[in-house]
DNA sequence: ATAATTGCGATTTTT
DNA sequence: TCGCAATTAT
């Protein structure tokens, strides 16, 4: 059955979905079904008769990857599970998976997460004795990811006379050795980071024509969304894999490109057309999605900018209501009023609370929405903050998985190599490090074989801990990822030691471990899943990130309060953007640039083109900052909407709210939090406390000691000749001290 | 070797 | 203000 474009689309929705073959560019405004056409594009390719398996869908997020395939299902059927669709990142993950030994790397390669990287790079500057002040790890990853991301060899950063002007005039000139070593170690772990797989993928099409050659061949079409993200390396990857049959269609929006900081390049989209002369444009301009009022406001704001592709969105729905701009005295009375705000919204439209949106440039600013909603009962959600994946006890199962799967994973082994407590200290593995570069031996070889490197005394434990990896080696390799992992997570002492933490968070965390493993068994249970070993489970989960966790524990209905740049490609009915203020929104780090200001105005454009129906901002004339008062000016950005669509709205109260508002309100609002522990008068030991012998203390004695003052032994307790003697201390309370550490001086 | 304490720096955004 | 790293105490 032929489906019919033309009833389901509108006239430039049904000639984008109709051209099939040749490359072409979709510009896809706002809300103007963007993924509709997309979905119908792929319908028609299979109707027309392509295997699913000769289209690549390239996403963004793992999120529209999987609405995408579960749209295109609804039309096609179980033919859209055989497409190839996913994030750059995931797809050629995948695929390096497979071709990895071409280019050195062994096919269980892990994937170093930003902060695996970031530890590794502290690490190296710590052993080049560099300054780590200057060498921040943060600011050396961004500099060797943007290197990557623009496809700059560790060679090419090192002999780049710019690149070194550039680190110079920095004063920072190591960068490039960073790199290079940074490099190094990775491979030696055989572990890519983010960027590598992008990269990789791209040296292996290079040095690989045959390679290339068979993924040309099986990719016949190709569609990437959001195109305005993509960066240089993706850019060519894609250019490369349509270079045989030009069959590439890409989509986006350049009004929405805000990932610029990331190494996405704008430029990809706008001169799209000088690769593809006889390129087809179909521009999608109606927005379904919000009120004429948002629209015109939207549009209104982005014509502030120069550089964009020419385009006028329009809605015909109906002209809703004027967007709504609050003025408060403070963070905390934003709160205040936006949470009455959805509190009165919801109940007089009957609304849930699901339909409501508060989104906010910084995530540090949900603070002070949760504070406000958590007053008045309202549920809420956050999206983004630390992930699942983020939590200690999950990096540190998974850890060990890593390390099952790949032995020569430095990051993992140096986080589990002493958890749980096993007696290795930071001389031992210190010393482990060194041996391995010396002998130019792997670190894993090393602790293999420890023995053979140090005493028996140090080398017992290491020797115990590699043997438990060995063991996980061969339970790994017959059976699935979560017979595996349960094993581990077992056997490691991690679960029991878990257990044993009856503390909130002790308990929070063990569930969290049971969750992880209830994830892997779902992974498996999974009767499409074809690969169920360990490897495969790692691949998947280090390429997925919170905002895929946290959609999928749907927890009722709740406001979503999120970052800006979390909530593209989503759309709630109303929307609150709050902190409209000069230096926060825009950023006080993008104003300096024309640039930077237009990617935080098109920021501004995304958050605005959320909202369906209804549209609120908000700003505050004061607030916390690093736990200090500071005040602010209202956003530049409120001045660009064009008046006639804005309603301005005050603080509760008559006039200027008092400047002093804040701070009862503050005072009054004080949740009784647990009293402060009394800090003892600091004791300061006399000029000349010298310990006395205390080898012959009894219990009883009053006793001096450095830093805590005085007190008396209360208890007194010899093992293996150790003694431990609890004391009471009149300031401090009481204590257990080692008496051969201890400086006492009896009384 | 490990626990406890202090001090410092951070707040742009994330695959 | 808060969380993490480095330092210090045991």
């Amino acid at each position: 059955m032929a489906l019919d474009y033309l009833s389901l689309l509108n006239g430039s929705q049904a000639a984008a979905v109709m051209q099939t073959e040749g490359p072409c560019m979709i510009i896809a405004g706002a809300g103007s079904g963007k993924t509709r056409v997309l979905t119908y594009r792929i319908a028609n390719l299979l109707e027309k008769g392509v295997d699913p398996f000769n289209i690549l869908a390239l996403t963004f997020t793992n999120k529209a990857a999987k609405e995408m395939r579960a749209r295109v299902e609804k039309v096609v059927g179980p033919a859209a599970r055989n497409l190839w669709m996913g994030t750059f990142h995931s797809v050629f993950a995948k695929i390096l998976r497979s071709e990895a030994d071409k280019i050195g790397y062994p096919r269980s390669f892990t994937i170093y997460d930003t902060q695996d990287s970031k530890t590794l790079i502290g690490q190296i500057v710590k052993e080049l004795e560099l300054d780590d002040k200057l060498y921040k790890p943060s600011l050396v990853l961004g500099r060797i990811s943007a290197a990557k991301n623009k496809l700059i060899s560790v060679n090419q950063y090192l002999h780049d006379p710019n690149i070194k002007a550039d680190d110079e005039a920095a004063l920072r000139p190591k960068i490039g050795v960073l790199y290079q070593q940074y490099q190094q170690r990775c491979f030696k772990a055989g572990a890519m980071d983010f960027d590598d797989l992008l990269f990789n993928t791209n040296v292996l099409f290079k040095e690989h024509a045959d390679i290339l050659n068979k993924y040309q061949n099986m990719f016949r079409f190709v569609m990437v969304d959001e195109y305005q993200d993509t960066n240089y390396s993706q850019y060519l990857i894609t250019r490369k894999l349509a270079a045989k049959e030009r069959n590439i269609c890409v989509v986006g929006d350049d009004a929405q490109s805000i990932y610029a900081f990331r190494g996405a390049d704008i430029t990809n989209i706008l001169n799209f057309e000088k690769d593809y002369p006889e390129l087809q444009v179909f521009k999608l301009e109606q927005n379904y999605r919000s009120t004429k009022n948002i629209v015109w406001a939207a549009n209104s704001v982005i014509k502030n900018n120069q550089a964009q592709l020419r385009k006028d969105v329009f809605s015909e729905n109906e002209d809703g209501t004027l967007i709504e701009v609050i003025k408060a005295a403070s963070d905390n009375e934003e709160g205040k009023l936006v949470a009455n705000s959805i509190f009165e919204d919801k109940m007089n439209g009957h609304l849930s609370y699901d339909n409501f949106a508060i989104l906010y440039r910084t995530n540090a600013q949900s603070r002070a929405m949760e504070e406000a909603l958590r007053k008045l009962n309202i549920k809420y959600k956050i999206v983004g903050g630390l992930s699942f994946y983020q939590r200690k006890e999950i990096k540190d199962l998974v850890a060990y998985l890593r390390l099952t799967v790949n032995q020569n994973d430095e990051q993992a082994l140096r986080r589990v190599i002493n958890y749980p407590k096993r007696g290795i200290g930071d001389t031992t593995i210190s010393k482990l490090i060194t041996t391995a570069e010396e002998a130019n031996h792997t670190l894993w070889e090393v602790v293999a074989n420890a023995d053979q490197f140090m005493p028996a005394r140090v080398a017992n434990p290491v020797v115990g801990f590699a043997e438990k990896i060995k063991s996980y080696i061969v339970v790994a390799g017959k059976e699935d990822a979560f017979e595996a992992a349960k094993f581990i997570a077992k056997n490691s002492g991690m679960l029991e030691e878990l257990y044993a933490d009856k503390s909130i968070e002790g308990l929070s965390r063990y569930e969290n471990m049971q969750e992880l493993l209830n994830g892997i068994k779902e992974y498996v249970d999974d009767p499409e899943r074809e690969d169920k070993s360990l490897a495969a489970f790692l691949q998947d989960i280090a390429l997925v990130t919170d905002s895929d966790v946290k959609d999928a524990q749907q927890d009722g209905e709740a406001v979503t309060l999120m970052t800006i740049h979390s909530a593209k490609g989503l759309e709630f009915r109303n929307v609150y953007i709050v902190g409209m203020e000069e230096n926060l929104f825009p950023s006080q780090m993008m104003i300096t640039s024309r640039a930077d200001l237009e990617e935080e105005r098109r920021l501004f454009y995304v958050a605005i083109t959320r909202a369906e129906k209804k549209l609120t901002l908000s700003y505050a004339t004061s607030r916390y900052q690093w736990g200090n008062l500071r005040s602010c000016e209202k956003s530049r950005f409120l001045d660009e909407i064009d008046p006639q669509y804005v309603n301005f709205k005050f603080s509760a109260g008559p006039g200027e709210a008092s400047p002093f508002q804040h701070v009862f309100e503050r005072r009054s609002n004080l949740i009784p939090t647990a009293p402060r522990k009394v800090q003892a008068t600091k004791y300061v030991a006399p000029a000349d406390f010298t310990p006395s012998d205390t080898s012959k203390l009894q219990t009883g004695q009053r006793v001096e000691h450095a830093k805590f003052g005085f007190g008396v032994v209360s208890q007194l307790e010899t093992q293996q000749g150790t003694t431990k003697a609890t004391i009471q201390f009149e300031e401090v309370g009481e204590k257990v001290l080692l008496l051969s550490f201890a400086k006492l001086r009896v009384h």
